[in-house]
DNA sequence: ACAGGACGTCAGGAAAAGCCTTACAAATCG
DNA sequence: CGATTTGTAAGGCTTTTCCTGACGTCCTGT
């Protein structure tokens, strides 16, 4: 909206702040880098060739925000917004989802970034979100804060119905990819973990709710995978 | 790459193609309508009202493609290329997909789509797919072509294979058992036949339908019981 | 009428996936 | 600080799945 005015001489390009875009989805990505670069303080830069190219790039360049994707297939996502977070405990992270729901947007939070959103939102939104974010502020859709809000509510209580509330972190990877449709040794390739250590966790899901057969674990997770779809939907 | 020059005169906006794009992601379908209207053959407009606009849109000014994605929403449900199929069969659909998955793509093209391509594909190849279907040819990247091209020799006109228009009796059964959730021994049993004939059938059942892995298969059928479920509550 | 194909049924052996047990370091909790 | 949870994984055994055949029964078309 307002710009310019602020550097005089050539000293304003020093002063837009840098944004690294980390999103394996061409169109958005592109059209992401269009919005920032038109904006006269904002300037923004594309990995396009994965997270370790992302890595790179922070290291050589750091950037004052990285926008980073959380699509279903690749919750592995996830560890690479911890994997910064880490790294560069500073450093600000905004997740852009194609899988919008309050658990992945608390998840996310938990790993460190420092906002999420959907991307079915507008264009001026995300815009909005990097700003936000920029100015220190955390970032979050109406509708996803009141859930997130609403689940960091409820303590323990009794709602033992929920995966979520009783899976581990792994745990809960594992049983979304499973409820997604990956076998035991895609979700291990997907995790960066051994198949074994999958099957651990398969083991230890099936403990803590209560299954007998694989079968009613693949089962319920891909239930619970078309609920969390179908209330994205309807909401 | 090379445009222009095709048309000398005035006349040449008016043989432009009219693309209609349908996608969720403001980010993605403003990128994608960025890219063709800048190809002088080539002219785009966005619906981002939903499925009902799009149709409204596509019988006041009919367009030569429609562009469409498919997330989440349409694993399940009867699809919206569906519908588009059913109302203008002649219509041509590419979908864009954020899950490239072979099975969607078969799903997509049954449902009449004349393309398949996921995101993460280039911009380049999107807008290929875009001339390519608009030329009449099919359009699948390669990796999914392979694994569809089994039952590409079903003709795209009104094939309209449900699993249940494809499969024998037997394999219904099994395929419904197994969506069911019971296992193969549990369908054997159910069944009164031998394991060993359900395993036949499981095989045969993902030869028809072009599914490599028995998660594959176990997927579809849960998708395929809990879609009759709703349609049947709906309905 | 008879050849060809889809259908229903099953088996043997190889390959893969899953299950049970054990392990251990780090983090967290009480 | 000790106990529990979490993240990671291996070894060995069991079950399931995959691949390859097989065989009789219906239809269907020429």
């Amino acid at each position: 909206m307002n710009q310019k005015g602020k550097g005089k001489s050539g000293c304003a390009k020093q002063q837009r702040k840098r944004i690294l875009i980390v999103d394996p989805q061409p169109l958005a990505r592109e059209r992401l880098a269009q919005l920032i670069n038109r904006e006269a303080d904002l300037t923004a830069r594309i990995v396009a060739e994965g997270r370790e190219a992302a890595m790179e790039a922070i290291k050589t360049e750091p950037p004052d925000l990285v926008v980073t994707e959380l699509s279903a297939q690749d919750l592995h996502g996830r560890g690479f917004v911890q994997e910064l977070h880490e790294r560069w405990p500073g450093l600000l992270v905004l997740v852009l989802s194609g899988f919008p729901d309050a658990v992945c947007a608390e998840r996310a939070l938990r790993a460190g970034a420092r906002g999420y959103l959907s991307k079915q939102e507008p264009s001026s939104s995300v815009l909005a979100a990097v700003r936000n974010v920029l100015n220190g502020e955390l970032w979050l859709e109406h509708k996803t804060a009141e859930q997130v809000l609403a689940r960091l509510a409820i303590p323990v209580g009794d709602s033992e119905a929920a995966p979520e509330r009783s899976l581990a972190e792994r745990e809960l990877d594992v049983f979304q990819l499973l409820g997604s449709g990956f076998s035991t040794r895609e979700i291990a390739e997907s995790l960066r973990i051994g198949a074994k250590t999958v099957e651990t966790y398969r083991a230890r899901i099936k403990e803590k709710l209560g299954l007998r057969s694989s079968n009613e674990l693949l089962r319920l997770a891909i239930s619970w995978v078309h609920r969390k779809l179908e209330l994205e939907v309807t909401e």
